[in-house]
DNA sequence: AAATACTTGACTATATCACTAGGGTTTCTA
DNA sequence: TAGAAACCCTAGTGATATAGTCAAGTATTT
């Protein structure tokens, strides 16, 4: 179980941008060489999360990219969600007719994946960028005083 | 982000197993008949299990696995830690000298990372087999009012 | 001894991910 | 009105991981 690379960077430089302040757009150049990501890699980021209003963009010399709304008011499930594939956590296809058993019926353990995923959402859901820039995002887990080993 | 189907086929299997109650040992060609699941498949994953003490085996005729401990006590961390890797929400390597960032240090993001990781675990940990038999796994989601869409 | 059933390890194909390449479009500045 | 700066888009590629198969071996009971 693990997440990708595309969400881990996009909520790195999110947070450089936001970090980054001043008026002036932030071009993604900059980015790239800050957080030693390629360039190319990052339009293509920053292209999914324009569409999503996450970032709004200005075109030509002195251009860049700038956050659409407050760092606090940046969640981190809608960052995540657009650039990622979507958080899935069984292959039911819950649209189709066709369910997870055999027969089109729900398998047992769906609700289980289905309470997963929403464990998770919720999660990123609380999470502003405004917090993981002031480090707070340790205070939004559940059950923190129950450390697992891996 | 997803799981793969290890842990899900995994879960599945001892739902079953669970179910199955008598004390006769359940064979794994039965689980694999009514699940759909290829046999070779299941033994790979038994074999971890049975490495991790989640279930054992009686072998011979007759034999077949059974739950090493009851259903209430079969947490799905362990279940799920059992069979698929490691949950790694990044690749900072923390034990290795090597930070996240160029030159060793901890990136910005790290603590969020982490904490979305214990998020995930501390779910897995509370709940057990028997809440997934009895349909309870759904209480266990923290903030299943704030509905995210996906 | 023979059948049953677990155990192990090697192997393969498929899919996804991370990343690159390269060309195009808009807009500012001189 | 160039031309450069910066965003915008589409394809393609190599590595890695996953899902699943195959086949031979070992232990235990009847």
């Amino acid at each position: 179980m693990k997440l990708g690379s595309k969400g881990r960077y996009a909520v790195m430089a999110l947070v450089d941008l936001a970090t980054d302040g001043a008026g002036k757009p932030v071009t993604l150049a900059d980015i790239a060489s800050r957080q030693d990501i390629s360039l190319s890699y990052l339009e293509q980021l920053f292209s999914r999360l324009r569409r999503r209003k996450i970032v709004m963009s200005v075109r030509g010399p002195g251009g860049g990219y700038r956050l659409a709304k407050a760092p606090s008011e940046t969640r981190l499930s809608d960052i995540i969600l657009a650039v990622d594939e979507p958080i899935e956590m069984n292959r039911c296809a819950p649209d189709s007719g066709k369910g997870c058993a055999p027969g089109g019926e729900k398998c047992s353990t769906h609700d289980l994946w289905d309470a997963l995923r929403q464990h998770i959402l919720s999660f990123l859901a609380k999470v502003s960028l405004e917090d993981v820039i002031e480090g707070r995002a340790g205070q939004f887990v559940n059950g923190a005083d129950l450390r697992v080993a891996a």
